[in-house]
This record gives C-alpha cells, structure tokens and sequence, in this order.
DNA sequence: GTGGTCTAGACCACA
DNA sequence: GTGGTCTAGACCACG
C-alpha cells in the first residue's frame, strides 16, 4: 500500500492519509484483521509528524474503521464502520449538497454526477481484483 | 432570503454564508443582478461580524458569483461563476471520491447516490417555482 | 465626444472620466479653449453624481487640463498641463515599475511592450486626423 | 530581501507589499520554493498589523506568486503565476493606456517610453547577477 | 510556532 | 450610506 500525500493541497495531511487508508480498504487492498505499520513506523516512512498519523488513527478508531490494541498495534477493523443509518445519510446531504449545488451553476449536470459515480464505483470494482 | 447559519458547526461561518448563498441563487431565490444586503445590513442581520461577511463576498466575488461595485453595493452576477472546466472537475472529483469511498464501505450504493442526485436536481427544480 | 464609462470597474468613476477626457485631448477631438458640459449638465447626461463630475473636473484643472471659469465654465486649458520633469518622471516610474515586474513574471516580453506603446501612438496619430 | 514601504502613499500597504514581493522575485532575489518570513514575523518587522501582511500573501498566492502551505510557511510559487493571456493583455491595456495619455500630452514620446522600459529591462538582469 | 477564523472598532474613498 | 483599509487581539487547527 501506497501513500501518496499532497503536501501543497489545502486538505490537512491527517485528513489525506484517512483518505488514503479508506481508499485502501474499499479497494480491498487492506483487509480485514491485516495489520498497518504502527505510528512511528509510518510516520517516518512518509516522513511527517508523529501526531499527525496518530490523529488520522484515532479517528479512524473513532469511526470503527480501525482497531488499535495495546500489543497487536493497528489492524483493520473486521467489522468495518457502522452502516449508514439516518443521521449518516443527512450528514452526507450537508456535505454533498453545497457541492452539488456549486457545480451545478457551473453547469455540471445531473448526468454528469450519475457517470462520475459510475465511474467511481467502476474503478473500485477493477481494482479490487487487479490491484497489488 | 433566509440565511440559516449553525454556529455550533465546524465548518466557518462564512463557508456557511457562501453555501446559502450560492443554494439561494441555484434556487433561483435569487436572480441575476438582484442586489444583496450591505456587509453592514447582514453582519448585524445575523448578529455576526461585518468581515465575515465581506470575507463570503470577497470569495463568492472571485469565483464570479458576485459583483461588488462601489456605491451600488452587490448583486447576483449576470453571468454565474465560469463554467466547469478539467481543472474544475478534477478538483470535484478529489473532493468527492475520499467522501464516496467513506460511504462506500459503510453501505451506501451507487443507486443511493443516483437518488441522493436526482433528489437535489428535483428539489431545486420544484423550489424554483414554488419557493417565494 | 462620447465617455464611455464601465461602472463594473474597480477604477472608480471619476477616475474613468478624468481617463475619457484626457484620451480626448490627447486624441485632438477636444480643442485647447474648447468648452466642456457643465458639471450639471453632464452629469445629468451620463446619469452619475454632480459630486463625481465635479471631481473628475477639480483634478483636470489642479492638473492643469482645464481651466474653470465662474461665467464661461469650464474649458480646455489652451497650453495643457505642466511638461514632464523630474518629479512627474519618478512618479511615473513608480506607477509604472510594479506593473513591468508583474507583466514580465507573466512572460510579457520588452518587445511586447515596445509594440504596445507603438500601437498606443499609432492610434492616437490616426484619430487625431479621422476622428469627429 | 528589505522591504520599502512608503506609509504617506495612497497606495495601500498591502499593494506596496505585494509590489515589493513581485519585485523581488523578478529580480531573482527571491528564487522559487524559497521561504517568505511569517506573517506575523514580516509584520513586526515591518511594524504592521498581521493581517495587512496575510492580506498581501493572500492575494499573491491567488495570483500564482506564491504557496501558502499549512506549517512549512509560505513559500515562492516554483512555477510563478500564470503566463499572460489575451485577457491579462486587455487588463494591461487598460491600465497603461489612461497613463500614456496622460504623460503623452506631458510631452513625453514614444522613444522616452521605450527607453523607460529598456532601462527597467536592464536594471532586472544587473540586479539578477550583482543584487544580493 | 504556523496560518485560519472571528470579533471589534476606526478612518477613508466613493457617490 | 456603501465598501476598502488598517489595526488589535483572541482562539483554534495543524504539525
């Protein structure tokens, strides 16, 4: 599994490796059980902040993505996240919609986003069986 | 025009007032070259800071959803912001794709995401016509 | 003579009609000791504020383009404003070095810049003789 | 780097500090990927408020001069803003056309403007090699 | 320690 | 009255 950070984005880095770890399991290339380097490990591999992989980590925790055990150090949570339930499903609307809303004066159709999540769930898909 | 603003949220104040703004022009709540409240009339309006507010405008200005003209105060742009180009979709889809792989694993499908679009282009389309 | 204004600009109004004005001299479509519009008269004309007209008109005479006269109103100043010396030269540098250091970081050669005054000059020569 | 601000002008301080940047880094005194102080650094060296200095950084990272990273500071944009398109060239226009106008009826001719910027020409390539 | 956000209040330019 | 500029000081997010 590969890191690959941006540090000129405006997006914070913890924010990015979460992104790239979720990436990573919905992609399958993390499974289940498998465990991640521990903190330090990654964060001298990519060379950042200690504290900043362990944010990303603890978050992930937090949102059932990850298990961190004293000894075992980081695995994948078996179980996953919870499933989407209500308040998930408003939260997402909160997030999408100013987006949705932005692009659509910029002219992004209603058919342009049903391809762009095609498009995603498509590579998804591919990679999961081709990838590493 | 009904600003709705939760100072409770982490995303800053005048993101909020951005997102309303643009769901109002989307809305067609508001037309192009109507005029908005002063930075004055709204900061105090809401009961927040005037530069918050000129911060919202400042940015909406740049991304060409606003004109600012010296004594006439701000109106709607006639022409919208500029339409969406690669660089406009690539970023789209940076920000999209961390928030559908999250999803993703956490149940929701590709055909919750064609609801959840076609949902918002209905509503902004029966807002149109109905909404004040 | 036509003034053209654009009250989108950032450059203020009066500030543009100071620009019209001077183009027309420098355009020979306004004679020296020819009369301009009274201050009520224009700007009734162009639909803007007597306070920006008269503006625009106290800073052409302090600058020695026109002459305002309490009967015969305000007219061309038949020997124009002050040359060129020292002073206007360093200020001219001054105005003028900041946008040079911004169009070269853009890639606006030397050259383009001698063929823009070129072109300045040649049209000024043209509508002196074609124009009104 | 020093930096000249004239507090008397009425151009703000902002403006003179984005000139004298720009300055900068045409005259290679400030080569891409180097580091700007901080905000709050410039601004008690300059004996500003921080937020005069934020809002001249803010501005030149929008136009492509600089990068405004998370902690690593702020940094020289290593590909510089955007090279000169047609409308940058009208922009240009613009401005420069009310100027010529004016110092041409100061008797200032095309030959003077063309050694004006031959000179500003000359005085980046000395002071590339000998400044600093 | 870095920039980001928000508040507060002052003065000025513009029309 | 409008926005533009500048100052001042506070708290937070990031690393």
């Amino acid at each position: 599994m590969y890191i690959q950070l941006d540090f000129e984005s405006d997006i914070p880095i913890y924010e990015q490796l979460k992104h790239e770890i979720i990436f990573a399991i919905a992609k399958k290339q993390l499974s289940p059980g498998e465990r991640l380097p521990s903190v330090r490990a990654l964060a001298s591999d990519i060379g950042i902040n200690l504290h900043t992989v362990n944010k990303a980590y603890q978050q992930l925790k937090q949102d059932g993505f990850l298990q961190i055990h004293r000894q075992r150090g980081v695995v994948i949570d078996p179980d996953g996240p919870p499933k989407a339930d209500t308040i998930y499903r408003e939260h997402l609307q909160q997030i999408l919609f100013p987006i949705f809303a932005d692009a659509h004066l910029r002219n992004v159709t209603k058919q342009d986003f049903h391809e762009l999540i095609d498009h995603f769930y498509d590579a998804l898909e591919k990679e999961e069986t081709t990838d590493e």
